[in-house]
RNA sequence: GCCGCCAUCGUCCAGGGGACUAGGACGCCGCCCUCUCACGGCGGAAACGGGGGUUCGAAUCCCCCUGGCGGUACCA
């Protein structure tokens, strides 16, 4: 079993790219076959390094590897023009100047469901002579058959007229050329499977297995875009997203098992995919649920991997137990600096916290802390829980309103980790400093 | 327009003639926990697009309609 992953050369590997590349890679896995990895494009405007390279970098990113490859498809194009000649040798494919407009006026003439049949012009671009009466039917794993009357297709351009190739032409070579067995793609491509079919077809070729993917779109049904959040994995991977909470949640888009589980390793991923259950239903990608299973991923990391990940995340060192006492609060990588960054470049500048809690109350309180705090010895969770629970007492206050005038002494805002937690961090000196600054300050 | 595909809670997935009073997850609502924000626990609302068939029986099979999507390029 041979499969293959084509994304196109954009820059940008899109989610909709992502899933497909992730269901092959799935694929070949599960089986031992092997994948291909191909740029597919026959524009050599966009395949430029750049681009490919980022590609390549997000595919490695979500931790996906193949076995062969990258190839870029444009390098291919002195076969691609041979196939051509040979097809046009043996009268399976024409010149013609038939323009769109002429495609239209002949269905004009003959029917609109009727297909676009051109005459050898000996000169325009090539077409590929659809036979006039039968059918072309695609088999799919995923959708059963699929029937393509051939009195429906018009003769597809292979290729433009000065001898380049197109796609349709292009694809169905390299996968012929690279032996590969199933293609799983998107199902935007249905449509042009009958016309890769009569190409290798004409070629005497065999014919691989397909397998189409139903279409993700965004929130609102339409196609994913960046105005969604997050509409490519190099987004995805800035927006703090772990490469095995994204491989979990996009193996689900399409796909579930017989169980109703929903957090699946990719060790189980592999083992229990099976492309002939995935969906035939269009799926809308929901980053809420992403984030939801990032944090459940998030939280299985043990404290070291998770610094680890976000020392390299954040760019900082040190955090250890920061990240200690912040790890039940944050569902993202990118959660983490704006709810405990203030532990290590100070407090956050909120007014308004300011305002609501540090009133006179709240100075007041703060005083009686910082004494209580003085006293604290060994400085650790227990015994500054115990100190303020203390001062709670004596005021005869809510709890809240003892704690949230220190939460915003040292933190600077409403919201942050555990309160005798940061302290403890932050250790005695540092949030006394604090305390009275805030003081001061008031 | 034409060709084709698809149709279960708001979303993702399960159920593929009787086990369905349609199941799970995210989200939402309520309660509990609670120093904020979260985590966690418990409970709840929430779907078979419509109409015809077939059948003793249809979410499940067939047809029509509607809706959505894709293709219809000298794009990929």
């Amino acid at each position: 079993m041979r499969l293959r992953f084509a994304p196109s050369p954009t820059g940008t590997l899109h989610i909709g790219g992502a899933r497909t590349a992730l269901y092959n890679w799935l694929v070949a896995r599960h089986s031992g076959g092997t994948l291909v990895l191909r740029i597919e494009d026959t524009d050599r405007e966009r395949s430029t390094p750049e681009n490919v390279e980022q590609i390549l970098d997000a595919l490695r990113w979500l931790e996906l590897d193949w076995d062969e490859g990258p190839i870029m498809q444009t390098s291919a194009e002195a076969r691609h023009r041979a196939v051509i000649g040979e097809l046009l040798a043996s009268g399976h494919a024409y010149r013609s100047n038939a323009t769109g407009d002429d495609v239209k006026a002949f269905k004009a003439l003959h029917g609109d469901e009727r297909g676009f049949r051109g005459e050898d012009e000996g000169e325009g671009a090539v077409r590929l002579r659809v036979p006039d009466a039968g059918e072309t039917v695609v088999h799919d794993l995923i959708r059963g058959d699929t029937t393509f009357a051939h009195t429906h297709l018009d003769d597809p351009v292979i290729a433009r007229a000065d001898g380049t190739p197109l796609y349709n032409l292009a694809v169905a070579i390299d996968d012929l050329d690279a032996g590969i067995t199933h293609v799983v793609r998107g199902a935007d491509h249905v449509s042009n499977t009958p016309k890769q079919l009569l190409v290798l077809q004409a070629l005497g070729a065999p014919q691989p297995v397909y397998a189409h993917l139903p279409l993700l779109h965004g929130p609102d049904g339409k196609k994913l875009s960046k105005r969604h959040g997050a509409a490519s994995v190099q987004e995805l991977r800035d927006a703090g997203y772990l490469p095995a909470a994204v491989r979990n949640y996009i193996a689900l888009l399409g796909w579930g098992d017989t169980d109703d589980e929903t957090l699946i390793s990719t060790e189980q991923l592999v083992q229990r995919f099976d492309v002939t259950r995935v969906s035939k239903n269009p799926a809308q990608f929901d980053e809420v649920k992403l984030r939801w299973m990032n944090g459940r991923y998030l939280r299985e990391l043990s404290s070291e991997d998770l610094t680890a990940t976000l020392e390299e995340y954040t760019g900082r060192s040190g955090l250890g137990p920061s990240v200690e006492i912040s790890r039940e609060k944050v569902q993202t990588l990118a959660d983490f600096w704006p709810l405990a960054g203030f532990i290590h470049d100070g407090p956050a500048d909120d007014p308004q916290a300011r305002e609501q809690w540090l009133d006179d109350d709240g100075l007041a309180a703060l005083a009686e802390v910082r004494v209580a705090l003085a006293a604290v010895e060994p400085w650790a969770a227990d015994g500054l829980e115990a100190a303020l629970r203390g001062v709670v007492a004596v005021r005869e206050v809510k709890p809240k309103a003892v704690f949230q005038p220190v939460r915003v002494a040292i933190a600077g805002t409403t919201i942050s980790p555990g309160i005798w937690e940061t302290l403890d961090v932050l250790g005695r000196d540092e949030s006394l400093q604090r305390i009275d600054a805030a003081i001061a300050a008031g």
